[in-house]
DNA sequence: CTAAAAGTCTATAGATTTAGTAGTCTTTAG
DNA sequence: CTAAAGACTACTAAATCTATAGACTTTTAG
């Protein structure tokens, strides 16, 4: 039940641009360096969540990223999604359930995996990039708190 | 974020054994019958459950698992935290956390992982393998509401 | 027009985890 | 003693994750 790290890289990159748009477009290889991942694996991330439309791309000199919405307009669990595909805890409550179950005693649990999915995809979607922007230009000591 | 078959599996067996123990210790092979799981591959996961004190063996001839506590004192929660370890979307908000995040970004991130991995947890620990027996043994035509 | 900066696409490889198998040993009722 | 049943340790095949690599396209400054 852990998120990869695409999940994880994913929602600082796009983090990352929130906060260095404001310049211009944001470079793979500025958010790279900042957020010490390989500009290579980064790029793969960038690219889902351009699909998925979070942010986009411009070609050529100078180019690079920005969002493609507003930031209080994707949430985490948008990211999330991008990223890893739908977040539920077993397939046959994706929501594309291809898989409909074969077994009855699977249906005893559905239930419950049902109810764990609907809240983690709300938990996920209470949460903006702008929070998260918010929270990351609180003064130092206010952060440091968190981080035991 | 998906459960391996290790809590599925694991889930399944621990109720298969809250329904047959009524008629003395429950063998890992009829389990695996039932259940369509290799005998040797549910033997590890009644491992890890015993081990973590939700069901005991009972050696020998005529031997077989059965509960360790009542149906109402066991969460869904205690069965998959036994079977995959701590409920936790990241490392650094794992009850045992060790990595402790040396990243300053990351705990603008935190706030939201921790927020998800609490409730995960409250979710799972709301059911218990009491609802789960009462649930299954509903006439069938109200458990087929919920296959599709 | 061309060079350099920047993104795009596809394939591949190494590492890790998952899922399952196998062999050998111990316990216990009858 | 013996057959049924669990216990322990090691191993392996497959899948997934985490990158890395190479060749290509777009854009603009000069």
């Amino acid at each position: 039940m852990k998120l990869s790290t695409k999940g994880r890289y994913g929602l600082r990159a796009i983090l990352d641009i929130a906060l260095n748009q404001n310049t211009g477009p944001v470079t793979i290889h500025s958010i790279a360096q900042r957020q010490e991942i390989s500009d290579r694996y980064l790029e793969q991330l960038l690219t889902s969540l351009r699909k998925n439309g979070l942010i986009k791309s411009i070609r050529g000199f100078q180019g690079g990223y920005i969002l493609n919405k507003e930031p209080q307009d994707i949430t985490v669990g948008d990211v999330i999604r991008a990223l890893e595909g739908p977040i539920a805890p077993v397939e046959c409550v994706d929501d594309n359930r291809q898989g409909l179950c074969s077994r009855m005693e699977l249906c005893v649990t559905r239930k419950v995996w049902e109810d764990l999915r609907k809240t983690m995809n709300e938990v996920l979607d209470s949460y903006t990039l702008e929070d998260l922007v918010r929270e990351s230009q609180k003064p130092k000591e206010f952060v440091y708190d968190y981080c035991i």
